[in-house]
DNA sequence: CGAACAATTGATCCTCATCAAACCTTGTGG
DNA sequence: CCACAAGGTTTGATGAGGATCAATTGTTCG
């Protein structure tokens, strides 16, 4: 598998890139492959690199003491995570990154970015305009684990999901897929699988979605809506 | 009430600069006074001006469609918030704004430190180091919410929050004084009035802290350490 | 002193986590 | 190609943790 330069301006920091800068980041990166279930990295590892996944998906979580998780982030194709590094160096990764399905990635050194960013102010744009949609959703998140209930929290987290990483299921069919588990939407929602499980399961009976192993359609994303807002 | 240009060497992205940038700073600076419960600004109002609180104490805020409130952030002195809307101009601020205390903060044109970091690149350091470090905070206390049981939460909460707005009582006692009501404390928590009540009355009980009216006071952290990590 | 508002306390109830057991799906190896 | 193992999913029963509601009691301040 092959990076093309060209295909970086799909990531949101290099958006605004020179073909030349562009070429660069590509010649001072590894292109790592990571299986599904693997890590990419580890919370409180050095940040010493961070990624742009290429093809698959992958989500950033925290546990706790007792290893119960939460899903900070998930991370579709030509998305940037790990990046916080590159501001401070010397950081420590704030979170786990775990592959969801087969992945490939570039690694690129965060000391690189950080030196590229003291010459090139679109960098710097860039990531803040990242990291302050990264807070709005995250406060956005946080408020509703602290305020709603958890079908309505379920609900936002399927339709939130579906525009981040969904995909159509055919050309001509608004049907949206997931490759998430009961288990990955519990850990994104702040829930159990339990509830999850039943949840969709009441949903399906309705038609709003259809639930298999390790995957959710959304038939009706505007019911969905509805429940958020009820 | 007057600010001086060097004052602003408190605020953590002026930490290293120039006296002329500070003095340009202040004289574009509007010196508001916002009373107790009076607010900065709504959730949703165009992002025109951040703020540096010069004395007094705030909190950001989150509310539902239902009113029901969520602390995101509570602010002390030389502390700046508003700010999200200098990497975007024409954005509104994700959050609520609003004085625990009579406060009076300095009000600076978004677009004027937008202008500025164009040309210095000190502050576009500063405000990553900024928003890395709310990212980090509230992934952590995402986490929190999602994981841990109110008790523990409320402990993390008011540890929290003495490291980030707490008051020594006295010069050499170690007792830290926070002016939060129990409610305040419930949106910081993500709990009720009512559990923190009872919660703090058992605390109390315990010789672990001292509950007024719109006061709690800190009397044994280490306490409160062992019950957020039980 | 009285009004407004913060805090307390008890009783009740609901949501959802937890646990246990069985069931389905998928992939693998004989 | 079948049998089996592994792991995701379902479903029911149970209970705990807190939210909610109501009534009362402080506290503060004009």
């Amino acid at each position: 598998m092959n990076v093309i330069p060209a295909d970086l301006r799909q990531v949101t920091i290099f958006k605004e890139a020179t073909d030349d800068d562009l070429k660069l980041f590509v010649e001072n990166s590894i292109l790592r492959r990571i299986e599904d279930d693997e890590f990419f990295f580890f919370q409180g590892d050095p940040a010493t690199y961070f990624y742009i996944l290429i093809s698959g998906r992958a989500k950033l979580l925290q546990s706790n003491p007792a290893g119960q998780q939460v899903n900070l982030r998930t991370i579709n194709e030509w998305q940037m995570f790990g990046a916080l590094g590159a501001v401070n160096p010397n950081a420590a990764y704030p979170a786990t990154a775990q592959a969801l399905e087969p992945c490939t990635a570039l690694a690129i050194e965060s000391r690189f970015l950080h030196d590229a960013m003291q010459t090139r102010p679109y960098l710097n744009i860039g990531l803040m305009q990242l990291m302050t949609g990264y807070i709005q959703e995250i406060q956005e998140r946080y408020r509703e684990l602290a305020t709603e209930r958890v079908d309505r929290r379920l609900a936002l987290t399927l339709l939130r999901l579906a525009s981040q990483i969904g995909k159509r299921i055919q050309e001509d069919d608004p049907a949206i897929e997931l490759p998430l588990t009961r288990q990955d939407l519990a850990e994104a929602s702040g829930s159990t699988m339990f509830t999850v499980s039943r949840t969709l399961a009441e949903w399906e009976r309705q038609g709003l979605i259809e639930a298999s192993r390790g995957r959710v359609v959304i038939r009706n994303p505007h019911g969905l809506v509805k429940i958020a807002e009820a």
